[in-house]
DNA sequence: AGGTATGATACGGTTTAATGTATCAGACAT
DNA sequence: ATGTCTGATACATTAAACCGTATCATACCT
């Protein structure tokens, strides 16, 4: 397995799974399967480009090139902006708010 | 062929040939062969993500996860970033300067 | 207990990436 | 004209992605 890109699909099941997505449902809108999907995430089998790029554009990621030096930088800029982009789930859908 | 890919494609290609570098050194330095590279940059085969990222890092380059939205700012700032690194050619090597 | 959703995994089959080597045409020198 | 560097391309072979489907264990919920 070419360990470089375990951070970047690390990163992907994350947001994954912080946007409350399952796999099966990411593999409807990303048009790959389930199964492909699960491999893709644990490692044991390498994505074609395309294909993790349909992965992340379905999870609304976008998959930049950025000379190494600037990476610090965009990955604060990135970090300080996510922050308010999801500020805090407040309600859960099925909240028990049971009274009137 | 994927055509979402293309544009990160096109981009790596820009960055090796603004970098001076041939296809046939970002072989050597990259552990892919020639002939790779050059169809990968023709659009005649789709990498595989880890071919991929070992073409970009081998340019200086990484690839990043940006939320969609924050594309935008991300790119602005490394176009602004980017124009200090190489400040301008200033001279070209075979500068057609033939006039007195 | 029964229903449902999750992620991991297996298998068979097709497609395609990836390697290695080798060649070719074009540019650009000497 | 010869040599050299470039990128594109061809070919055969091996490896692996990718799909589809189906299953399994787990968990959670009624």
């Amino acid at each position: 397995m070419s360990y470089q890109s375990e951070r970047l699909i690390a990163q992907a099941r994350a947001a994954r799974t912080a946007a409350g997505v399952s796999q099966r449902a990411l593999a409807e809108r990303s048009g790959l399967t389930q199964s492909h999907i699960s491999q893709i995430e644990t490692g044991r089998m390498e994505p074609g480009l395309s294909s993790f790029i349909d992965m992340t554009r379905a999870l609304d990621l976008e998959l930049v090139l950025v000379p190494k030096k600037l990476v610090p930088g965009v990955a604060g800029l990135v970090r300080s902006q996510a922050a308010e982009a999801v500020p805090r789930p407040a309600y859960s859908l099925d909240d028990g708010d049971d009274d009137a």
